[in-house]
DNA sequence: GAAAAAATTGCAACCGGTTGCAAAAGACTT
DNA sequence: AAGTCTTTTGCAACCGGTTGCAATTTTTTC
């Protein structure tokens, strides 16, 4: 049913190369060719198709974007930023869903069968095994949200988890609590680990408070929600950083049900800010990552690699920044600046 | 780099057709000669090109995954379960992103170059020309969210929201609420229309009752609070009947942020039950749409349809359900079933 | 054990494009 | 107008598979 090269070759009167040199662009065709080609083209209606010439130029303008998170409401916005600025760079995104996948072996087949051109892995708990193996199997590898280290094996774009670990606790000491706790996502996530090393180093220079930390088993609204009802049953601390936003929810939601009130009664600063956070029935004070920068470079750092598949594994790191909302007690005005600059 | 079939042919001392033939099932094949290409590719670590195949078998196995609605946490997941299903029957999604798409044009040229198989449109709110579009392009189109019509020009599958607009108006009614509003999404989408029109429909039989009707101008939480923070300004009615979820706990927002309380000054129902509604902090009394039952017959009518591409466009409604839970004034024992059973 | 039927295998053409190469056509010189 | 240099064009082979057909092998039948 669609037409194909040849259709058109016949309709115009000219050689298929010469169609299809019209369709590649710095080919060498002269305007009237190209005039009477296209011409023949619009009135068949025909469009190349993209999966016969990647027999040939071998590149098929596929990108898989494989993820694990599809639950966590921040992710929609990663898949929004990522497909429209894969399009906008005329390429497409083939979803690969690992939630419940283990073992890499079968997603690289999946996606080496479709000769992707390159892998985007988004994921904050995608263990680093898979972002390998596709490189193994010798596709450009892309890792946002991943964990970024000094030399990376694969590029990996996020933020850096142990400085904002810090970056809570200096938050937090500068409000002046003096007894707090880290809630964290999964323990075995190596940004719940990285985030954890930064606030208990952080905490380390102010011996005089008082500091705990504990996990919830998942980056979820129920997870975060159940360990802080468990912590509220014994003796909580006055505030706590916990592992992500949706996760602080949660624990927002065991502190109402408590009747306990925020930040009066406990103070909570979450991570990520997604747009949620932002709810004025919500109103977190959070750590924001920088999703349109991490979605931005993680594209750029592709498209590089689609040029020179050989450029070496670079870790990029973006900043965070602290998002005042009413989930906190207010700054002290006196001290904090100077506690701030001692941190 | 990657090997190929007569890599594979080569090694095993066998022609490329006998290597074709044992990876594709249903193709004659002894069992020595498999056995013995089996372990020649395996040695290699061969895997076929779906692209290639695809040229002659004209099947691509891959789906165009259609959507605009990135912002609406519910359509995580969505994709989430469409990933999966589509996953386990051996079909990629192509995920392709509508959000500030028009025209259909440049998506149809997109999913036609790629020859995707199939396309699946998961939109509550993209206009029907879009999916004609891509079914006049001769590809098996299913809507998923869309607006069931008794004679549709291709295959629906989703809720009746002329009678989900009765079943809200129900629930208000039974609940013995006498000023009731209709708080909707967008006017322009036809989901808006078919549940004011079943809302009023079934308050036609109830003329003591006061009823209005307003539309917030997007299904987002900031539509919800800007339009409830309007209404309340202004001589609000009992109780609403919120466009969506997340259109509805904007709405909560704006009254809490106005000292009102929930149910107590002013009631919520919602549509959708997405994963937040249930949050012990939010408990939104709700409709529920039955998302998995929707994505999963979505995904059958289109293997159905790559079976028979001529099948005739068919409409899936599924019931919706009352979620109770906390943003209603509880049920009238007495009166309330004889009301409910005269709707 | 030979003939007939069934199953397996390889050949070669094809799917819808691309591209190196040589021939043809145009543009420039003189 | 002939010769040279560029540009344009078509031919034909190729990309990585599939498949109809005929030849070959195996199995069945008597």
């Amino acid at each position: 049913m669609p037409k194909t090269l040849k259709d058109v070759a016949i309709r115009a009167g000219v050689s298929r190369s010469a169609v299809s040199r019209t369709f590649t662009d710095g080919a060498s065709v002269s305007d009237k060719m190209r005039r009477r080609v296209l011409k023949a083209a619009a009135e068949l209606g025909y469009s190349p198709n993209a999966l016969a010439s990647s027999l040939t130029t071998g590149r098929t303008k596929l990108i898989g974007l494989v993820s694990n998170n599809f639950h966590n409401p921040i992710f929609l916005e990663v898949f929004d930023r990522f497909t429209r600025a894969l399009q906008e760079k005329d390429l497409r995104p083939l979803l690969v869903n690992l939630s419940d996948e283990t073992d890499p072996a079968s997603s690289v087949r999946m996606l080496r069968q479709y000769s992707v051109d390159g892998v985007v892995v988004a994921s904050s708990t995608l263990p680093p095994g898979f972002s390998k193996a596709f490189r193994d199997a010798g596709m450009p590898v892309v890792h946002a949200f991943g964990r970024p280290t000094s030399s990376p094996e694969v590029h990996v774009v996020g933020i850096d988890n142990i400085e904002s670990g810090r970056m809570a606790a200096r938050t937090l000491i500068a409000r002046g609590y003096s007894d707090v706790g880290f809630l964290g996502g999964p323990e075995t996530a190596t940004s719940t680990q990285d985030r954890l090393h930064g606030f208990l180093a952080e905490m380390a220079n102010h011996p005089n408070i008082r500091v705990r930390h504990s996990f919830a088993d998942a980056y979820s609204f129920e997870a975060g929600r159940r360990e802080m009802l468990r912590l509220l049953a014994d003796d909580p601390a006055q505030a706590y950083f916990g592992g992500d936003d949706v996760l602080s929810i949660g624990a927002l939601s065991a502190i109402g049900e408590c009747n306990l009130t925020v930040p009066g009664d406990i103070g909570i600063i979450g991570l990520n800010d997604m747009e949620m956070a932002a709810w004025q029935n919500i109103n977190l004070t959070t750590i924001r990552q920088p999703i349109r920068h991490i979605v931005a470079s993680s594209i750029e750092l592709m498209t590089e690699m689609l040029k020179d598949p050989d450029r070496l594994p670079e870790s990029r790191i973006f900043a965070c920044e602290i998002v005042e909302r009413g989930t906190l007690r207010p700054l002290k005005a006196p001290e904090a600046g100077a506690t701030l600059a001692s941190g």
